[in-house]
DNA sequence: AAATACGTCAACCGCGCGAAG
DNA sequence: TCTTCGCGCGGTTGACGTATT
């Protein structure tokens, strides 16, 4: 059944709207506050449909929008977010304040889709258009660790298996098993959709999410891609759950997750980036004290690349002191900066595209994505943490 | 100067979701 | 459980301004 259309269209007006009718508007809405849209126009004394209300007061009238040329922070701050949510234009402007959704959505239409794929950055994936660049890349990271080759075969099952085994035995969910497979050349995918939820939530965390993933499925089904609600602690407020994963094609998650999946230690690690980046962190435990990487497993690589990447010991992260940067770099990237010298790393600040993650962590709109792995609980549980 | 192409963005439209009855 | 309603979202349109021919 096709639904009534949200009112009577005879008569009413349409197109751009005049100063009048903006002035009625403002008016019966600082009066009466927002909503009840259907039945504004008739109150305020518009000729005009409720839904051009509602578009032209959260648009254009609210006092709250800025006005003026979407800033170089921003527009790095859009670009960010949408690799991280792809279309999803309301949630994007939420964490810019002042922008609206339609105005963020025509921006990134006449503007950045185009600067991205000028870089050559497609903007729907945000991946590079030439993959041969990241498979050299991700050849040349498997062979500096350790001097041989990872068996991306093996790790792939091993990964699978515990994956499985972790929701089985703990009733967690891990919705699309196919989100974990291996993709580039001896990298994972790491799942984005990999999910739980965890009573263990880190206390330092100002507002934490938990994950309610819509079905208790676990399922290999390659279509199970929809969102899954996340409802956080901030009075009921709904936001979306594909904000919340490791960094995908980074040989940083790569070898993190291969320690993940085989170590026996109960360390504490954290995965945070977004689609263009990796961080690895340790947690500090409660008691402040570090706890050591693993010198026996694969986490030694990351190691490894941070004293290459910072020549010297371990750097407090600038946001989150209780965090220890390892290592950071982009596999996307490698062909121009992080493999131009077959015998060195790139250092980070050779790399600042990559550091404007801090840039967008303020008063009004924190941004802090991170997937936080408890190893002792399971050999793969995870545990999302939000900050905002 | 006129015609055409192009870019921008406010506004419209259809659809989906959740709440209420 | 089903229907209706209100709202919000993302895709699309079209008016308008500017650049180019």
């Amino acid at each position: 059944m096709g639904r009534a259309p949200c009112c009577a269209k005879v008569g009413l007006n349409k197109g751009a709207w005049s100063a009048e009718e903006d002035s009625l508007l403002g008016k019966y809405i600082q009066t009466h506050g927002e909503g009840n849209w259907r039945s504004l126009p008739k109150k305020a004394g518009l000729r005009r449909c409720g839904k051009s209300c509602r578009l032209r007061w959260l648009n254009y009238l609210r006092p709250c929008i800025k006005r003026g040329n979407i800033t170089a922070d921003e527009e790095e701050l859009i670009i960010r977010m949408h690799a991280l949510l792809g279309n999803r234009w309301s949630i994007i402007a939420g964490r810019v304040p002042g922008r609206t959704d339609n105005e963020i959505k025509n921006y990134w239409n006449t503007n950045l889709s185009k600067k991205l794929a000028v870089r050559g950055i497609d903007p729907k994936t945000h991946k590079k258009v030439t993959t041969d660049s990241i498979n050299r890349a991700s050849d040349r990271f498997n062979q500096r660790k350790g001097g041989k080759l990872y068996d991306c075969s093996q790790r792939s099952q091993r990964l699978e298996r515990n994956v499985a085994r972790a929701g089985q035995s703990t009733g967690l969910v891990i919705p699309n098993v196919h989100n974990l497979k291996a993709d580039l050349k001896g990298q994972y995918i790491a799942g984005p959709r990999a999910i739980q939820s965890s009573n263990s939530i880190r206390s330092s965390s100002p507002i934490n999410t938990l994950i309610q993933p819509k079905s208790n499925e676990l399922t290999d089904d390659p279509d199970f891609m929809q969102p899954q609600p996340v409802v956080s602690s901030e009075a009921g407020k709904q936001t979306d759950d594909s904000t919340v994963y490791c960094s995908s094609d980074s040989a940083a998650s790569c070898a993190l997750i291969d320690h993940l999946s085989s170590a026996d230690d109960d360390q504490y690690l954290s995965l945070e980036g977004n689609s263009n980046e990796c961080y690895s962190h340790t947690v500090a435990e409660e008691s402040g004290t570090l706890k050591s990487s693993n010198p026996q497993t694969h986490s030694e690589a990351i190691c490894d690349s941070r004293e290459r990447d910072n020549g010297g010991p371990v750097q407090k992260h600038d946001q989150f002191p209780e965090y220890d940067v390892l290592s950071f770099f982009d596999v996307r990237n490698a062909e121009n900066e992080i493999c131009c010298n077959d015998d060195q790393w790139v250092h980070e600040q050779e790399m600042p595209q990559l550091h404007s993650w801090d840039n967008q962590i303020d008063d009004q709109g924190k941004e802090h994505f991170g997937s936080h792995v408890n190893n002792d609980v399971t050999a793969m549980s995870w545990e999302a943490s939000f900050w905002f």
